[in-house]
DNA sequence: TTCACGTGTAAGGAATTCTTTACATGCGAA
DNA sequence: TTCGCATGTAAAGAATTCCTTACACGTGAA
């Protein structure tokens, strides 16, 4: 599935993944070719939890895709590839952007008053 | 100045300050016309000194740009508009992107090792 | 059996980010 | 002078995110 013009809560989750030195690296390497875990980490030079974690972000956002595999020697293998997206982000799609966003922040409720001194 | 294929650090900055439901929605406030602080606070309906945080990170991050002019009736106010910017987010763009990132994370020593059990 | 290498995940602390509260300034109008 | 509205910022707590350490399991080869 390829991803354009995403809903309000999945842009953000997909910038806030990127928006991450590591994250940018393990992209970018993930970009030249699949791998594995493991190798990954190691050609990083990041320990593995910590790619983990990342990757998993990375996966939430629809940013790569993971799938196990046996390797020949009877080893699980978890694979990661980029998926396909193309993302663009100016002014106007981010107005449509925000129009489509659910989550959190703002309360609709009552405006936080600032004490008057 | 427009902002189109920014270095690693700019676009992680940028992108930092977008992957978040509050500041899109100022985007695309200000998307819609130029407004002074508080009124856009009164507007979102969220505190002051909030906002003022997160129009700064925008600003830092060159989404947006702030100008302090005087009311007719000799009040201070500070305009802020978006700036002009044209990202595109693709798995070469971001190979691109991880290139020229400077800051940060992955220190380049000894890749920490896992306590073999 | 032990070692090397693959997987996943939980627990804890460090570091950031987000948010509120509170105080500071300045100007015009009542 | 006081009030309303504009500005900015500091301090403190809450909530997240980031990272390390440590443990779990499984398989093939030595």
């Amino acid at each position: 599935m390829t991803v354009a013009q995403p809903t309000g809560d999945q842009l953000v989750e997909m910038l806030a993944a990127l928006a991450n030195p590591l994250r940018l690296r393990i992209m970018a390497k993930l970009a030249g070719g699949r791998d594995y875990v493991s190798h990954l980490a190691r050609e990083i030079g990041i320990s593995r939890p910590l790619l983990h974690m990342h990757l998993q972000r990375l996966e939430t956002a629809g940013l790569i895709v993971g799938s196990l595999e046996l390797s020949e020697d009877g080893k699980a293998m978890k694979y990661y590839q980029v998926a396909e997206f193309d993302v663009h982000l100016t002014a106007s799609t981010l107005v449509e952007a925000a129009e489509t966003l659910t989550r959190s922040d703002p309360v609709p409720g009552p405006a936080p008053k600032e004490t008057p001194r």
